[in-house]
RNA sequence: GGCCUCAUCGUCUAGCGGCUAGGACACCAGGUUCUCAUCCUGGCAACCGGGGUUCGAUUCCCCGUGAGGUCACCA
């Protein structure tokens, strides 16, 4: 048995976004499930396209995602050199080979002309096929033209691990260019020899390669290769348009989602959970899970949209379930200037109020800041209220200095609190709604905070009573 | 335009001839002594259309329609 070995194969033109790394991860999964190895290589064949930086902010994005390859660029392995204008090579001499065989040939229009032919085509509203044009004695290749493949034209029906059965006629195959006229191969032929020569077993690709299948098919028999299994990721799509989710159309860096604070773990469950499920109703999945039962037969054939929604929900799930010395080591960065003063002590148990209502960690200022320091008073939220707004400056003076003669006397315990709390309710006859409103408003003067007793509990005694006083001072 | 592929609630999806078409997100209502959130309960909401095949089609077939991909010296 051939060791299972998947590649994720990016050009270094940008930033990974969720499409991207979706292929990227359905192919981990299925190296990691059978034991095999998971490989990267640098598609960095078009030195017009490439960006500077951004094979290096690939392997961060898979790196930081947990997404570990076994061989690559910066890991090296038995198959290296990893990035493809480094195997230039590898390609001159399977091209020699073609070119030998009689079944590559130098190109010898000009770009002008092609797309002269490449327009008549258009105009004649017919697919553009360049081997109508095949030269009857072309030039010698001397590196100076592109080479062509010089396809043998068939009908082809083949197996895709997900799409299933797939079929095509003979007026798909065309000869496509190997190498272009600066010495650099396609990705068309490139990856194929480079797939072959890396031992890839399966290839996991988006769905834009599809209709080229066909032609690899062709190249596979001139080369005298046994293709490897073939799987087509559907594309996923921008949450309201169409069209496939694209670095121009807005789509995100993961690399963003992680520095805003969304989990590793939480973005790889989202993001497999999109066209794949595994026929129960589980939906969310540790990685070992997301290991152990994926599948590509069972990935959906159509593509999907990206609901950003539905990863806020998915990621706060995550952070629920993280044990709170966990999520206080992952959100370190995250808390507001103002808590830089205050211990780890102090800062955990603010943390622990807000691990609920968190749904990535860069809400954490706004949720938190008036834990670390005294918010401006705020009349709006009295006014706003709608009982506490009928109610006269005196009768909201005489509650709350009820309230402050209770809590002086507290030792700030979340029970002694409680308690108290509950006996202004019968001193005073008012409902919670008003009464407790009231003095989380004077205390936090935010719009929204954890339960009042736990609240009070963490501010302490000091902070609380200063505060009382504040909004009391505010009234005179 | 040719070729390929796809088609269940707004979104992610379960379904693989017979189900009151299930779950999740979002949304709405109620409950959990206050707000926000969590949690619980309930609600709204879907088989693209038309033909077949069949005792019976969301499911199988055909034709439409719609969507996506592709037709580069980009990947």
């Amino acid at each position: 048995m051939k060791p299972i070995r998947t590649r994720f194969a990016p050009s270094p033109t940008g930033f990974l976004h969720v499409g991207g790394v979706r292929t990227a991860v359905f192919a981990w999964l299925v190296a990691r499930q059978a034991s095999g190895q998971f490989v990267l290589r640098l598609e960095d064949t078009d030195k017009q396209r490439e960006t500077a930086g951004s094979d290096q902010h690939v392997m961060d994005s898979l790196h930081a995602l947990g997404l570990d390859y076994d061989e690559g660029p910066d890991t090296g392995g038995p198959y290296a050199p990893y990035r493809q204008s480094e195997r230039l090579n590898t390609y001159q001499a399977w091209a020699r080979k073609l070119v030998d065989a009689g079944r590559a040939y130098a190109d010898p229009y000009s770009p002008e002309e092609v797309q002269a032919f490449r327009e008549q085509a258009q105009a004649e509203k017919k697919p553009f096929l360049y081997r109508n044009h095949r030269p009857n004695d072309p030039p010698v290749w001397d590196g100076s033209q592109p080479l062509r493949f010089k396809s043998d034209p068939k009908a082809y029906q083949w197996h895709d691990a997900i799409l299933g059965d797939l079929s095509t006629g003979p007026e798909v195959v065309d000869d496509f260019i190997l190498v272009k006229s600066d010495g650099y191969p396609t990705y068309n032929f490139a990856h194929i020899v480079d797939d072959n020569e890396m031992h890839i077993t399966h290839v996991i690709r988006g769905q834009e390669f599809t209709a080229s299948v066909p032609n690899y098919l062709n190249l596979y028999e001139a080369l005298g290769l046994t293709p490897p299994i073939l799987a087509t990721v559907p594309h996923i799509l921008g949450p309201d348009g169409k069209k496939k989710l694209s670095k121009r159309d807005g789509a995100k860096d993961v690399l963003d989602y992680l520095r805003e604070g969304f989990l590793p773990d939480a973005l790889i469950n989202f993001i497999a959970s999109m066209g794949w499920n595994d026929g129960t109703e589980q939906e969310i999945f540790s990685r070992q899970e997301l290991i152990d039962k994926f599948s590509l037969e069972r990935v959906q054939r159509g593509s999907a949209h990206f609901d950003e929604r539905r990863l806020n929900w998915m990621n706060g799930a995550w952070i629920r379930q993280l044990p709170l010395n966990e999520l206080f080591d992952k959100v370190q960065s995250f808390w507001p200037e103002e808590a830089a003063d205050y211990d780890d002590t102090y800062k955990k148990a603010v943390l622990a109020l807000v691990q609920e209502r968190l749904k990535y960690f860069a809400e954490l200022p706004e949720l938190t800041r008036f834990f670390f320091t005294d918010l401006p008073i705020n009349p709006s939220l009295l006014q706003d209220h709608k009982q506490l707004k009928k109610l006269s400056k005196a009768e909201l003076t005489d509650l709350l200095e009820q309230a402050k003669h209770s809590l002086q006397a507290s030792d700030f315990s979340s029970q002694d609190l409680s308690d108290r709390l509950n006996q202004l309710l019968e001193q005073t006859g008012q409902k919670p709604a008003l009464l407790f409103s009231l003095i989380r408003i004077a205390t936090t003067q935010a719009p929204a905070s954890p339960g009042l007793a736990d609240t009070l509990a963490v501010l302490g005694k000091e902070r609380s009573l200063k505060r009382l006083q504040a909004q009391l001072d505010a009234f005179a």
